[in-house]
DNA sequence: ATTGGATGTCTACGACCGTAGACCGCACTG
DNA sequence: CAGTGCGGTCTACGGTCGTAGACATCCAAT
C-alpha cells in the first residue's frame, strides 16, 4: 500500500506492527495460499526472514491476522431490534462492487481453499467471534442463529464481491437492503 | 479415488473422462490452488502432460470442471411454493459434517481465493447455473432473489462444512431445516 | 505383416515457495 | 570512545509448481 518507504528508525513494534498490517492487506486480498511471505515483507519495507523470525512461521503470521482481523467488534450497534436492517445496511455498503474493502469476511472466503487456514478461522470464530454476535440475540439456539447471520453475510459477501454475480453487483442498494432486512429478520428471531 | 488401476485400453474419449472426474474430485476438495496437476493425472492413473494435453492448461481444465460440475439441475423440484423447504432439507443434508460431499458450492468455496478460478467461476454461474434458479422463481427481480438465495446456501455450506462452526455442525438437523425453510421462504417470495 | 497416426510417457526447465543459518551495522551503555 | 546486543539482511537449500519438446508404444487399416 504505502510505497513511501520512509526508512523508518529501528523499532521492534512498530516493525512488528508494520509486518502484521500489511500482512491483513495481502491475506485479504490474495487469500492464505495467494499471498507470499517475500510479498508481505516488501510492502512493509522489511526483508522476508523478518516475517518469519518476528512470527515463526508463516502459518502463525495467519493465526495472528485472523485474531487481528477478527477482533474489532463488527459496525453494528447494540440494539437487538435494529439489528438486522443495520447489519444489511453495513454489507450492502461494504460489498459496494466499486470500492474494494478490506473485511474479515474477504480475508476469511479468500483463505478457506487452504485446510490449515480454515482450522485456524475456526478456532478464531469459535473462540471469540463467535460468542460476540450471540450475545446480541436473546432466546433459544441464540449461538446457532448467530452463526447463520454469519453464513449470510459471508454468502452475500462472496457473492457480491468475489465472484462478482450479475444480479447482486447490478442490484440497487436500497432494494438489495430491504430484502436482506427481511432475510436477516427471519433468521434473528427465535422463530418459535 | 477408484485407486484401481486396470491399465485401461486406448480411448481418448474414456482416458478424458477420468481425468476429468479426477479433476473434479480434487479441485472440490483441496481448491483450485490447491490441487496440483500431477495429483490429478496421478488418480487417473495418466501422467501429467496428458493433462495439459487434453485440455490445454490447468486454467482450461478448471473452466470444463466448473462448467460440468455445475451443469447438473440442482436436486430440488419445480413447485415454487415447496422450494424454500426443499432447497433447505437439502442443504442441511449435503452439509453434515460427517459425510463429506462433492458439491459444486464446495468447488466454489475452496477455489474462490484464486483470482482467475473466480473469474471462470462469475462466468458460469451468469451463463448458465444462476438463470435455472432464476426460472423458478417469479415476480420482480427474480434473478436477485435467485443470486441471494445461493448465497445463502454458500454461507451455511462454508461455516458448517469448511469453517465446521460449533453451533451449525452441532445443530439439530431437524430445527436447523426448519430455520433455514423460514429464511429461504423471506428470500423467495416478492417481498413487496 | 507393415506402416502410420493416435495415445501416452520421460526428462527437464525456469519460476516461485517457505524457511534456515551466517553475517552485518546501527544505537545505546559503560 | 569502545563494545555489545538487538534489528535486519544475504545467500542458499530443498521442494513443488505448471508446462514444453522429444520420444516411446499401441492399435488399426492397408
Amino acid at each position: 500500500m504505502s510505497v513511501t518507504q520512509q526508512p523508518r528508525r529501528r523499532d521492534a513494534a512498530a516493525t512488528r506492527e508494520a509486518i502484521l498490517n500489511s500482512a491483513i492487506e495481502a491475506f485479504t486480498r490474495a487469500g492464505y495460499d495467494g499471498a507470499g511471505v517475500r510479498e508481505v515483507a516488501a510492502a512493509a519495507g522489511v526483508t522476508a526472514m523478518l516475517v518469519n523470525r518476528y512470527f515463526g512461521s508463516k502459518e502463525q503470521l495467519f493465526a495472528e491476522v485472523v485474531n487481528r482481523s477478527f477482533a474489532p467488534p463488527t459496525i453494528v450497534g447494540d440494539d437487538p431490534a435494529e439489528l438486522p436492517a443495520q447489519i444489511a445496511r453495513a454489507l450492502v455498503d461494504r460489498t459496494d462492487p466499486a470500492a474494494a474493502q478490506l473485511s474479515p469476511f474477504l480475508l476469511m472466503l479468500r483463505s478457506a481453499g487452504n485446510p490449515r487456514a480454515a482450522e485456524i478461522m475456526h478456532d478464531a470464530i469459535a473462540g471469540h467471534a463467535g460468542s460476540r454476535l450471540t450475545g446480541l440475540l436473546d432466546g433459544a439456539d441464540a449461538d446457532q442463529r448467530a452463526e447463520l447471520i454469519l453464513a449470510l453475510i459471508a454468502g452475500v459477501w462472496l457473492m457480491r464481491s468475489v465472484i462478482a454475480t450479475p444480479a447482486l453487483t447490478g442490484a440497487d442498494p436500497a432494494a438489495l437492503t430491504a430484502r436482506l432486512t427481511i432475510a436477516l429478520q427471519a433468521l434473528s428471531g427465535p422463530g418459535h
